[in-house]
DNA sequence: CACTGTTTTCATGAATTTGTGAAACAATAT
DNA sequence: ATATTGTTTCACAAATTCATGAAAACAGTG
């Protein structure tokens, strides 16, 4: 049935799927509904760049019906990338980038936006007082935000840029030579 | 406090449960429960600046017991403070300060710090390879806004008080602070 | 135009979550 | 003490969400 390359590994899955429901779990309690959590820990933990639906489905061990209910929503949020290849018949979904999380931070413009809008909104029909006023630091903390958002990722891929460097400078520690490759699709 | 004086201003009250109703959407979609939701948007847009728990299950017309239910993770996740006067047997919930979105964003420091330590464990039981280092990133990133964060929040506030005082400070008039905003933009 | 490998939709059953009324539980004031 | 006021816990009913298998819908290939 389903073809393991070689099950020597079988311990090195257990820890992957150990370090996947860790992931999701901090997903979840921050209220990513779970088998959306599972899919983008997989793809997150997971040593491939790429996955088709069949492919997340065997790794989380779950049915391909419920990775297309996750993978929709994922994709939507932009968490995931979906990548189609000419003469393929099989969609193919990846994390955005090397950077994910500045994809991920960028994401959260829009809702922010939401947040102007929905405060703007409430506001216009509220009396005077406390509450508009609260409501009103809402809507200028949320835009506040939004107009900080891209200088906060600037500043984190400065950051990671040093991290990388310093990391790299001392090279010749690929360390391991299981890195191999596995995206020759 | 400030809530039914008689019914005069039923206009208002439906306009205020439409706000609140409209605030507690966006915080579920984030993840939020539903009541969690309403009583923070509650406890957000209504006039007063303390509620008992028989005040707020009243505002937003549910059963005490949930309001129970509701406001112990609140409290827990810092969203509000409950407060006890010495000489009264009920507790009161506030919204942290004025400041609301500070004390927020602050308290999400120690989820960063749960995913700095879920993803280093994690890291520790695997191999190195792509997954690996994209958890390393994870965890550098965490590591990186919960090093900013404060930073963050020190700038909202500045730019919070600049606000504040281009709109009372020369005009001095904080009869209404908010005139500036017009909606039809 | 059938054939094949893949993804999506749909109805179903299961599990989890919600909110409630009623009772138990403080803490105070009389 | 005991009555009074207010909060929390408990068991349960209702609503919602989940994940699955089976089958339909797609897209590419010979």
């Amino acid at each position: 049935m389903t073809e393991h390359a070689h099950e020597p590994e079988h311990q090195r899955d257990d820890a992957q799927a150990w370090a996947v429901e860790r992931m999701a779990v901090l997903l979840t309690e921050q209220g990513i509904p779970r088998m959306m959590a599972r899919v983008f820990a997989f793809a997150l933990v997971d040593d491939a760049d790429r996955y088709t639906a069949s492919e997340l489905a065997e790794g989380i061990r779950v049915s391909q019906a419920a990775i297309s209910g996750a993978v929709r929503p994922l994709v939507h949020m932009g968490l995931l990338d979906r990548v189609r290849e000419p003469g393929a018949r099989s969609d193919h979904y990846r994390l955005y980038d090397e950077d994910v999380w500045s994809a991920i931070m960028l994401q959260r413009g829009p809702l922010l936006e939401r947040w102007e809008q929905a405060t703007a909104e409430a506001m216009s029909q509220l009396p005077e007082g406390p509450g508009r006023r609260r409501l009103n630091e809402t809507r200028e903390f949320m835009a506040y935000m939004r107009t900080e958002l891209p200088n906060l990722v600037k500043r984190w891929q400065e950051h990671r840029a040093q991290l990388h460097t310093t990391q790299t400078g001392a090279e010749a520690t690929p360390a391991t030579p299981e890195a191999e490759d596995r995206e020759t699709h």
